[in-house]
RNA sequence: GGCGCUAUCGUCUAACGGCUAGGACGUUGCCCUUUCAAGGCGAAAAUACGGGUUCGACUCCCGUUAGCGCCA
């Protein structure tokens, strides 16, 4: 009532949230609940409120809510109203609580911490559930309230009623829970430090939310805040509880399961296209055999009763694979762009800062601009799983002079002597081509034919192209797998090329 | 310990109660090929277990087992 538009909106109106605890950078699990809030908003053309349940006063930290928001910006998930704070937040909670204490719903509890753990384990132990016994619910107000001036300490819990709480969970169908195994529940430490469970149940109420779309671990905390709600007459929002995402060994996917955070996926040179596609097939699926959807796709399909009811282990090789489908559907001038800072970060090239199309190659000292990456990075396209791979894929193409193991250019069963044939061969080849006729097809037609009848002449048995382009290749890249010889000599140029080929040549 | 959730190839999953249980990743064989990828064509690989219900069960019901989650 007291949130500002709360009756303008129509009863109708689909709206969800997403309220990370900015406690640690943005979980996998996390992004994935806000990737399902945001499709379903869209879809139904609701609206999406960003929220920050930051009430853990000592773990929450700005930058850790900076991550969820760059992580958030770089997933492209947007909102349309927040970020609300909790901590800011404190008035409207204290009211309810009046309002509850006031009612009769919700009582000061003076039992001491070690009292009740005795208790519990008295329970436990003879294989009760651990549940409050009630000791301080007759407590009269008045009595609680001079205790308190006098300075005891006391604990605000909830009078919860006995009955079976129901609810429909989307995912899960009929869910029931027996509010007598609940027992009376803390609520909050004292009117100013309301805790979790009662907090984000009286925003999710105040703020109109509809729908209540979260992760599998808080579903033992619904009958709590359904009975909370119940008890201050707001309406019962539709819950549907989505399955974890797991780690190898089936437990929820945590740090010691390795990287666990946006930032570090977007590091490691995964696109957000990925991210978001692989995110949502994590538990869902459109029932088609169509994989590669599009957020655009992933609003048109999507739906909450088609989630998948148990956990999913996160397959880091099928990210990749999906990375590679993603990596090479990308126009290569926009891939080029996305390279440069691995590139940089591996000390290969130095961004010009007053001109974005262009860059010192740290080794050579030549300048190159986004042409000479976009190239490399067009013929490297169907070998990139991750971008971050282009610094070791690439690193030939940025170095001056290579580091060439001379066994590395023997093919087969070639002589030194061979090889040295080959490698004259070839500068002679190569040195025919016209500058202006520098292609990756004029090469090849400047060189295939030689190779095709190389093996004869060096008195090899059968056809075998190897023997002139397998030394052709490892002299320029200098290493044992790379691109053709065709696409390096194309990218490096006919100097360039020819200074390698020479290189190797001396070397023999 | 209590309560709850879950269970199809190694992994993600498909299958109005009616099929040889389908697809994808991964593994693997072959083709292409100068290497590595990419691509093409194949192969191996699953209904946790036990009872029902039914002409018929991966599918519905009940148990068992296992895993996971939550417990101020």
């Amino acid at each position: 009532m007291e949130e500002k538009d709360q009756k303008s909106r129509s009863e109708q109106e689909v709206c969800v949230r997403f309220p990370p605890s900015p406690t640690g950078l943005m979980h996998i699990g996390t992004a994935r609940l806000a990737l399902f809030n945001y499709i379903f908003a869209k879809q139904n053309n609701g609206r999406f409120i960003f929220r920050l349940d930051d009430t853990d006063k000592v773990r929450s930290k700005p930058e850790f809510v900076q991550d969820i928001t760059d992580g958030l910006n770089w997933l492209g998930i947007t909102f349309n109203d927040g970020p609300y704070y909790q901590s800011q937040r404190g008035a409207i909670y204290a009211e309810y609580l009046k309002r509850l204490l006031k009612e009769g719903n919700a009582y000061y509890c003076f039992c001491s911490r070690e009292d009740l753990e005795v208790q519990k384990q008295y329970q436990m132990s003879r294989g009760e559930a651990p549940i409050y016994s009630g000791k301080c619910s007759d407590v009269s107000p008045e009595e609680a309230e001079a205790r308190i001036q006098k300075g005891e300490r006391a604990v605000i819990r909830f009078r919860s009623s006995i009955k079976k709480v129901e609810f429909k969970d989307v995912v899960r169908g009929e869910l029931s829970f027996d509010s007598a195994l609940i027992g009376d529940f803390v609520i909050a430490k004292d009117l100013d430090n309301a805790l979790y469970n009662f907090v984000s149940t009286i925003d999710d109420s105040v703020m109109g939310i509809t729908h209540v779309i979260r992760g599998e671990d808080v579903l033992p905390n619904t009958p709590k805040q359904i009975l909370i709600q119940e008890a201050l007459g707001f309406p019962i929002p539709i819950y549907a509880h989505l399955p974890l995402i797991l780690g190898p060994d089936r437990s929820k996917l945590s740090k010691r399961h390795g990287a666990t955070s946006v930032t570090e996926y977007k590091k490691m040179g995964y696109l957000p296209e990925t991210m978001i596609n692989f995110m949502a097939f994590l538990g869902w699926n459109p029932g088609t055999e169509k994989e590669v959807f599009s957020i655009e796709e992933l609003i048109k399909d999507f739906s909450l009763e088609k989630i998948q009811k148990g956990g999913a282990i996160f397959n880091g090789q099928r990210l990749d694979y999906l990375n590679g489908v993603y990596i090479r559907q990308y126009p290569a001038d926009a891939l080029a762009g996305l390279c440069v800072p691995y590139l940089a970060q591996a000390g290969l090239i130095e961004p010009d800062p007053d001109d974005p199309n262009s860059f010192l190659i740290k080794a050579t000292g030549e300048r190159a601009n986004l042409e000479y990456l976009k190239k490399i990075v067009a013929y490297q396209q169907p070998r990139l799983k991750r971008l971050s791979e282009i610094i070791d894929l690439a690193d030939y193409f940025f170095a001056g002079k290579i580091n060439l193991e001379v066994d590395l250019l023997k093919w087969k069963d070639a002589t030194p002597q061979d090889i040295k044939l080959s490698l004259d061969e070839l500068i002679n080849l190569v040195s025919k081509i016209e500058e202006g006729e520098w292609t990756k097809e004029k090469i090849e037609q400047a060189i295939l034919p030689a190779a095709e009848t190389f093996s004869k002449r060096i008195n090899k048995a059968g056809l075998d192209r190897g023997y002139l382009l397998w030394p052709m290749r490892a002299a320029l890249s200098g290493k044992k797998m790379s691109l053709g010889p065709f696409e390096i000599s194309d990218v490096l140029g006919k100097e360039k090329t020819l200074l390698r080929l020479s290189d190797a040549s001396k070397l023999i």
